[in-house]
DNA sequence: CAAATTTACTTAACAATGTAAATATTCCAA
DNA sequence: TTGGAATATTTACATTGTTAAGTAAATTTG
């Protein structure tokens, strides 16, 4: 049924102006200024007519968590072409950091509310972008250590430490605790960086014991 | 004059009733769930008067993070008695992951949330709890390096690094997120210390490069 | 001791929030 | 054209933090 199919779209399109509009104003003015009604009033409905595209709230904040995920994979695209996977685990690295400085609301939203994971258990389903990302990281720690560029383990367990790295980094900046410890806030990402060198240095396969002049 | 400290200490009294009634919602209930009124109704004033001993909510948010660091202090005590620096930073990381799954509402008032932060930044003022934290964290750190137990390096910058890194552990686990990757929701402790014992491992001083047999 | 004044507290009220129920409008098929 | 479904709005409600106005209690003063 062509019309069928036309009010279809019609729908689809005006949940994108409702989430458009929530993007625009998280963005803008932080996650406490996106209100029903401040969505209703950019897109020019009334505050109740969301409820029809939107169970609640929560479906919006998780949606847009969703539109967070495609963003940051899009800045991985490059990765591919990093032949060496300590380079490119470390390439990884400094984008996650850059996205989570350069999108902080997108970043609170996928990895620091609670709210997109209530609604996660609430569905009883998977947190599919997450699995996705850290599986890909996965993959480069994985070829690290077959490599032998980092110490062979736990490629899970191994991939959970640095994805909590640089987490912890990137939350801790964008919650305004980070610059407290550093002379000027504009060095932070720079602080941020040499934290990840640090690390990655670190974590370098070393030689052997049996390989060491006593 | 006596009459006016007696009045001093009432105050006082009134204002740990009310830290007490806060503090008591949101370990029970969580964040969402502090309200002026439900602290009201606990400790049998009007909603009103609690604006007479805080400013704002936020002022109570503050105080009660103010406790959260006392509390995360006292289970440090005994870590003076660990003479070998690296164990002793060891046993702070372990520490630290234990207050936060412990106290994950503390733990988000303190090193999640913005409100407190913002509170600092509008009195102008530090943060002196985070500082002597991390000034504590450094003292151990510094000794490791001068002790050959970890590769000399900027202590500073090493200090913020491993709080990022068992910070990122903690939130991500209380946020609900580490979980998802963890087979069974009772083993995240679990594999959180494992990570912290590899990062451990990985820090410790490897031998000179001349020392290497070629 | 009584009156005046300061302090402590409460009641009433406001504006903003998310959201549900009831009502109105628009659109398409019969 | 009309009846019914889809879509939208209006009204309404319960909560929230917080302010302003009014009341009761305590303290100081005459």
């Amino acid at each position: 049924m062509g019309i069928q199919e036309r009010k279809e779209k019609q729908k689809l399109e005006i949940r994108k102006l409702i989430l458009d509009a929530s993007m625009q104003l998280f963005v803008e003015e932080g996650f406490s200024n996106v209100t029903i009604r401040r969505i209703a009033e950019i897109i020019e409905y009334s505050p109740t007519t969301i409820y029809l595209y939107f169970k609640d709230k929560d479906e919006i904040f998780y949606a847009l968590h969703d539109i967070g995920f495609q963003k940051m994979q899009e800045l991985n695209k490059d990765l591919v072409t990093i032949n060496n996977p300590l380079l490119r685990l470390h390439k990884m690295g400094e984008n996650y950091l850059e996205f989570g400085m350069s999108n902080p609301e997108f970043y609170n939203l996928m990895f620091v509310q609670e709210e997109p994971m209530k609604k996660i258990t609430e569905l009883g389903c998977d947190w599919n972008e997450g699995d996705a990302a850290i599986s890909r990281l996965k993959e480069t720690v994985t070829e690290c250590m077959e490599k032998g560029y980092i110490g062979k383990g736990d490629a899970h367990l191994v991939s959970l430490s640095m994805w909590s790295f640089v987490h912890g980094l990137v939350s801790l900046a964008i919650s305004e605790r980070m610059e407290k410890f550093v002379p000027q806030k504009e060095m932070v990402m720079s602080v941020m960086k040499q934290s990840l060198n640090w690390l990655i240095n670190n974590i370098e396969a070393r030689p052997a014991v049996q390989d060491i002049k006593k």
